[in-house]
This record gives structure tokens, sequence and C-alpha cells, in this order.
DNA sequence: GTGAGAATTGGTATTATTCCAATCTCTCTC
DNA sequence: GAGAGAGATTGGAATAATACCAATTCTCAC
């Protein structure tokens, strides 16, 4: 995650690190999912990244995020029939959607969760990524995040 | 799942179980979902439920594919970008995506792992349904399904 | 059988996403 | 530090899945 001061130069850092060119679309792309821990829509990113970059089109923001994911600086999440969200959070997580807000809540998966989901596997099947999602009604936004 | 010779009179008889009127559409939609150990797309049940009933539209095939979801008669697949696909196989059951072929097949879940996962949420947090779905390779075809 | 409510139909609208060709901008080399 | 080439961005148009709508048709209870 973001720290709250981290800059332009740390931005270039991440990308550079991922053998991608730290242009600005990308650097504001970035920025903007990691400054805030919610999930949001390619359409939500670009309407918050053209407060800062007016001139950015919405497919650069989609050619970055696809960048991005693929770099696996952020993760898509992928609910019913809704648009993808994208998320900041690497760690093993699971997601809670809420039915009556359509908040996005992040839930921490134990690394042996993880590994027990894997084993569930019959031989021959080799699974390089799991999406846990769970549907439902949280309690009045129980931790902030969306 | 469907017995090999399931006829008309169960399939209205499954359907008035759910209070929902048997029309022939509706019939035959929920008839090729059961025949078939698939996962079709909407389209792909259009194009099998027209060989039998030429007249039917996509509309229809969408609202009778909706009904039977929402009486519990089948289930919905999300997968990334993709467009949804259809489930006869109602009992716990996870979904792995074979990247290389697009096939997807189901997973058994032991009834705890269910539990278990349901326990991994934090109080406040009322989940209704789980989803959950591997990504990778399977081995030439495990089993048969898709 | 008949009437009221429900379902189907075809067409059109919407929306997320991708594609494309032209332009621009990095980065690297000299 | 100038030029070349690769890679990125842009706007607009195309695509594809799904939703919507008004008119017609069907189904069930009486």
């Amino acid at each position: 995650m973001l720290s709250p001061n981290e800059n332009h130069a740390a931005l270039s850092e991440r990308l550079k690190a991922c053998d991608v060119r730290p242009t600005p679309q990308r650097k504001v792309v970035l920025k903007v999912i990691l400054e805030k821990r919610d999930h949001p829509t390619a359409d939500e990113i670009f309407a918050r990244v053209k407060s800062s970059m007016p001139t950015i089109s919405l497919a650069t923001v989609y050619n970055c995020l696809e960048t991005l994911v693929a770099c696996g600086l952020i993760r898509q999440v992928h609910l019913e029939r809704a648009p993808t969200r994208y998320c900041p959070n690497l760690h093993a997580h699971a997601h809670f959607h809420d039915d009556t807000t359509g908040q996005v809540h992040d839930i921490d998966l134990p690394t042996d969760t993880m590994k027990q989901l894997h084993g569930l596997l019959p031989t021959g099947f080799d699974a390089n990524s799991v999406e846990l999602t769970f549907r439902g009604r949280a309690a009045h936004n129980p931790h902030g995040t969306n």
C-alpha cells in the first residue's frame, strides 16, 4: 500500500521495477488506485485521474490498468455482471460483496487456508490463482472499506 | 441433474415446484442446461434451444435464465471479463477455469470446507453465497467435463 | 371458455471493453 | 544533444453481452 506521501519518484521506481516505462499516465493511474482503499472501476479511475490529468483518455486508462495487472502491481476483481474492479491489496484475501450497498470489502485469508484450498484440487489441476468471493449483507460498514 | 429420460412432465414439475409457470420456453431452456454437464453461455443456450424451438428469442432465453437462477434450479458462473455461464450442478462446488482450453470444470467441495470458509468472515458479515474459482492449467481434460 | 396477469417477442438501447491508425514521447546510441 | 526506433497515448469507432420496451400471445383460475 502507499505511504501517505509516496511521491512520483517512488511511483516511478515501482514501475521500473516491473520493467515498464514509468509514463505520467501510468503513474497517475497507479497513484489513484493506491491512495484509496476501495475497488474502483475503470470508469471511476478515469474520473479520478482526469482531475489531475484532464487530457488522459479512457483507452489509456484501460491500457495502464492492463499493464499494472500484468506486472502484478494491482489485481482485478470480478463481480457478477458488473464492470471489473481494481484492487491494490496484493495480500491473500477474499472479497465480500455487499448486496445492499454494492460495496466491496477485503477479507483477510490466512495463508494456510489458501494452501488448503489448493489442496482441494484433484491431481492434474494446477491453479495459478484463486478467487474467493462472498455475497451478502454487511452490518453498517464494518470497517470503513469498500 | 437430469436422468437420461427425464421428460416434459418432469420438467414441468420442477418448474411448478418453484412457483413459476412451466412455459415451453422455460422447459426447453432448463432441459438443454440439464442434459449436458457443461457451462454454456446464454448465447450457446440460445443456439441449442433454437434447434428444437426455432422461434424462441434471445430475450426470452435471458428471461428464462434469470427466472431459473432466481428459483435456484441453475446457478450462474462468472468468469472474468467473459460472458456469464450457467451451471446445473447445485451441490457445493468450486470452478476451475482452464486458461488453455477455456473449459470450466466443477471441483467438489466438502461441506466442512464451505463451513470453514464462512467461518473466515468477521462478525457483521453475513454471506448468502460463496464463489470459489481457480484458474490455471488442467492436465488433458481430467474427467471430460467443461 | 373467458379475463387478468404473466410471459414472449423483436427491436432497440446501453454499457464495458477492445480495436485501430495516427500521433506523440521516451530511451538509447552515436 | 540529435535522431531513430520502439513503445505509449489518443479519440473514435467497433464489438459484444445484456437490459429494456411496447405490443402481442399465452396460461391459469374461475
